[in-house]
DNA sequence: CCGTCTTTACTTGTATGGAAGTTCGCGCTA
DNA sequence: TAGCGCGAACTTCCATACAAGTAAAGACGG
């Protein structure tokens, strides 16, 4: 009943519509598309030198990934910031990510990636480069869901992250990265000394530190949010 | 920059892609569509009486939501069911939802939704209505999600729930549905008693069931499973 | 001057044809 | 008979044309 396996789930080379879609994708998640600005399919067609049929699929697995607002006979437009969905994912990460630390605290498994993500972020943080301090920033938590015996579950927060980080570009070039660092080294120390307690507390102190941003950002760019 | 809102952002009446697409979810959970079988463009667009595009579009849909896998030049397949997406959605689940149950434990809110869920329950296992059991038990959850003042988690939720979902139309035949029924009785009690470690425990201990079912399911349909 | 209707220029949605690539099977060759 | 090669039939992908609908600008009537 069932057919053949996959032998070769690697594609070596995408299609030309996944290109476009990963291509926005990274804009959106950049800042470089603004929320609420108008896509047009025959622009980015032109602009990229091919059909409408490949950007409009792209267009369809952004509208798929919360990120875009496909109004039939209308236009397709860059979603806002939905604050709701933020909230929702944030919650959902400091559920299971504390869930997650404590399960490290008790595995007392090898640190060294944690370790090695914060000395990147630190060096980003003297480089003043942002996109590289957020990266390291996915990568700490990243490397605590693998400590923990669980790193798919990092890829299906994946999604409910890229709200957040829309958000995150545009507050971090305003907030206290500084901050942010040491809220990582608490969590990490909280781990090393095994004390599944107050690493579940500093996670979700780290995590709750949002609950401050949406509001302040929301007020500074009311256009780019819903809700 | 950011151009005007949207006024009615309710459609009226989807595109038929959309259609395509919500009658192909809904096949996938139902287990109308097999995992591994194969998906024809041409042979659903000629069973719906529709061109290629919109049900390619529908099949891109899908694909983005983790229930088909598009090969280029060879072929759509319904997903297989990911014995790790299905743990991780697990996980997920469980660091929520007893999140969540804490939080209706302490905020003793109106609980006859959930009331009013298992008597549903209580009916469709009457019936042996397999389909309205599921979705009864879903409406329990999303119902407590309701009460921790937090509906809109449960909608990110539902992605993830997708996998399980598809696991459990086959399971549901198989396995205790008296035993679901009453664990989400211990649930209900527990929050109406306002007792949060109870409640945490009781949440864990449901959604850990799927610990046991998912390896003896995987053992009984192997070509279903990947991972 | 203001309101209303019509036209026109856009948008996305759908249909169709062909291009690129994969798979399977038949026939040839050793 | 076993192995190789080629071709036919299939698949998804992309390009193009047309259809349906929206919105805004302008003409017209009051």
């Amino acid at each position: 009943m069932a057919d053949d396996p996959a032998p070769l789930p690697l594609p070596r080379s995408a299609s030309t519509a996944q290109q476009v879609h990963d291509w926005l994708y990274s804009c959106v998640l950049r800042g470089d598309l603004l929320p609420g600005q108008r896509l047009s399919e025959t622009e980015i067609a032109a602009r990229v030198g091919l059909s409408r049929q490949p950007v409009r699929e792209a267009f369809i697995r952004l509208a798929e990934n919360g990120l875009a607002e496909i109004r039939p006979q209308r236009g397709t437009y860059i979603g806002r910031i939905s604050m709701r969905a933020v909230l929702s994912a944030r919650l959902i990460r400091e559920a299971v990510e504390s869930d997650l630390a404590r399960r490290v605290a008790g595995l007392r498994p090898d640190l060294s990636a944690l370790h090695a993500q914060i000395a990147a972020q630190q060096m980003a943080h003297a480089a003043e480069d942002v996109p590289a301090f957020i990266e390291a920033d996915d990568r700490f938590h990243a490397a605590m869901a693998e400590a923990a015996g669980a790193p798919e579950v990092w890829q299906d927060l994946d999604r409910l992250k890229a709200q957040m980080n829309r958000l995150r570009h545009l507050s971090m070039r305003v907030f206290d990265r500084a901050a942010t660092m040491a809220q990582h080294r608490a969590i990490l120390e909280a781990l090393e000394a095994g004390d599944a307690g107050a690493a579940e507390a500093a996670v979700r102190a780290h995590l709750r530190q949002m609950l401050d941003e949406l509001p302040q950002m929301a007020a500074a760019h009311p256009a780019y949010f819903t809700d």
